[in-house]
This record gives C-alpha cells, sequence and structure tokens, in this order.
DNA sequence: TAAAGGTTTCAGAAATTTTTGAAATAGAAA
DNA sequence: TTTCTATTTCAAAAATTTCTGAAACCTTTA
C-alpha cells in the first residue's frame, strides 16, 4: 500500500471513530494528521491536507489546545504557528479522560447530589426514581474514583497489572 | 424537592449525557424514563411524558432494544407492548462496552492492520505514518483486551479490585 | 373475511451542528 | 506611523442529524 492512501485510510477511519464519540470529524481529522506528521504543522498546511477553511482550521486546533492534545510550537524568524500532537497514545486517552471526566461526570453528580434530596416515601414513582438515582450515584462515584486512579497511574504501571489480571 | 422536578431534572441531565457521548438525546432520554419507572412502559405512556411522536419513540425503543439496554414484556390479555430498561448499572455500562468494542474499536483495528502494510522507509512520512500506525494499534489491542476482561468480570469482582487499588 | 388495535416505516420538515469566508484584530517589520 | 503577514471572530450558509406524521403493515378478534 502506498503511504498516501494509507495516510487517508487513517484520516478518514480516524474522523469516524471521533464522531461516534461526540467529536467533531474534522478536529479528530486534525489530531490525527498531526499524530502522523513527523514535523510540526502550520494552519495552511492543515488546509491544504484537509481541504478546509482557515476559520475551521483555527477553531478546531484551539479547541484541540484546550484538551491538551496539541501544543503551539513556534520558531525563531517564522510569524507563522506551528502546531505538534501529543504522539504517545496512553497520553492522549489520559488527557481525554482527564478533560471529559471533568465536563461530563462532574456535573451529572452534581445533579444527581441535588435529586437525592427528593423523599422516597410520597408514592411508587418517587422511591423508584430514588433509588435509581442512588444507585447511580453509587457507580458513578466508584467510576470517578477508578479513573482518577488510572490518570495517576503510569502507563508502564497500567499495562502492566491488566495483562498480569488477564493472564 | 418534588419528585416530578427531580424527575424533568434527571432526563435532562441524562440527555445531555447522552449528547456528548454520540447518543442522541431521546434514545437516552427514553432509556433514562426507563430507569427510574416502577413498571415497564408503553409507547404511548413514552409519547405523552417525553412530548414526542409515536415514530421517534419506536425508532428509539428498537435501537435500545438493538443495544440490549432495554427488554420487551408482553402482557397477558393486552396487545399493547410494554417496555423495561436493565437497571443495574454494571450491566447497563458493560452491555455498553460491549456494543461499542464492537462497531468502533473492532473496525479501527481492521483499518490499522491493512494500513500497517506500508513501506516506512520510502520517506520520513511514510516513516511516521508506520510508526503511529504501529502505536495505536498496540495501545488498541491491549485496550481491547482490558476491556473484554471488564466485560468478563463479575460486578464484584470489578469494584472489589479496584478499591482495593485505590487502597 | 373484515374491522379494530397496535406497530413499523420513511419522505420530508425541523432542529442542530459544522463550515465558510470575509472582516476585524494583532502585532512585527519597515 | 504605515504596511504587511498572520490569527481570530462570527453571521450566514451548508451539511448532517433527528423528528414528525401519515400511510403501510401486521395480528388478533368478531
Amino acid at each position: 500500500m502506498e503511504w498516501q492512501e494509507g495516510k487517508e485510510k487513517f484520516l478518514q477511519a480516524w474522523g469516524t471513530l471521533g464522531t461516534s464519540w461526540g467529536i467533531n470529524r474534522t478536529m479528530a481529522q486534525i489530531h490525527a494528521l498531526m499524530m502522523i506528521s513527523p514535523h510540526a504543522l502550520s494552519a495552511d498546511e492543515v488546509m491544504e491536507e484537509l481541504q478546509i477553511s482557515r476559520g475551521n482550521v483555527n477553531m478546531n486546533i484551539r479547541a484541540l489546545m484546550d484538551w491538551g492534545l496539541v501544543y503551539k510550537e513556534l520558531r525563531a524568524g517564522d510569524r507563522r504557528e506551528y502546531f505538534v500532537a501529543e504522539k504517545d497514545m496512553w497520553k492522549v486517552v489520559r488527557q481525554i479522560i482527564v478533560n471529559r471526566k471533568k465536563k461530563e461526570l462532574e456535573p451529572i453528580l452534581k445533579v444527581l447530589d441535588e435529586i437525592s434530596g427528593i423523599d422516597g416515601t410520597v408514592n411508587e414513582e418517587a422511591e423508584a426514581l430514588a433509588k435509581a438515582v442512588n444507585d447511580i450515584k453509587l457507580f458513578s462515584s466508584k467510576a470517578d474514583a477508578t479513573l482518577d486512579m488510572l490518570v495517576k497511574a503510569d502507563s508502564n504501571w497500567f499495562v502492566g497489572t491488566f495483562m498480569k489480571m488477564i493472564k
């Protein structure tokens, strides 16, 4: 297979994967492009490579930097900005966990706490709601703690431990 | 807090959570509604409760059944169909892992395998691509194995093991 | 067999998300 | 200061996703 063809397949696949996880196709593709690039890329190179507008590139690179998946790189004597992606998959996944946990798990825990004040003795429905909320709260706190641990653990520890478990 | 208010907050929050994970708001809300309901619900009850059309309810319940998160329940002497959600959070999450793994992790592994046939000695770009693809393949297989293990493990084992790890 | 009661389908409408492109902004160099 | 190059913003357009509603399609019962 030609590398050009492989590259296109990869960009395509990564974009699709992003989409089904609530990350927009273009953001995922920009990230993919940077992951497989041997050097930092300028906005123009990304525009050219993915055939998208400057505004689109700018917004998505900004979002990727917010997620901590892409860094800015400056070159002496060049006014343009260049960008590199984090290439260590473990770090990539860790960043994603940290971000999504904060943006999604924490808000839902907050809502559950608010709701858990309901009186479950009123009727059957209130009781079912109270029980469900409590179950989810319990599960979510465990998930929260587990993810915290995963994030603190380093890559080798993680892999090693799981490999042992799987046998 | 009134249970009616709590219920609305919960449906709202669960819908939003779904959205950011690539699951449509209505599907997530139907699931939420069934999770907090003390009895099985008919299509009409869901329509009424969420104020959505019959077609929409039908399509999303079907999808939830495909995911293995909702079951059909028949009542003697009643031609209508009723639906119940799986309420054990561990089972819910397990089903989601199984489904998403198959629908998303496996296809990307397939693409990576195809691509890994490229010749990395051609140029710097091909080399970077080959390396990235290999790294991701390695990581993905580990993730795949880890998820398999998680799915096979029962809830108590999981919780117990992680609790010990966290100390 | 026909009617009644319920489910499924799907084309078009509506809502939402993403992208464009041009103008505004920023800031370095002349 | 002015010019030049690059970045950022954002309203409007385009693309995509989701929802509606009515017709088609079962199944059961009379």
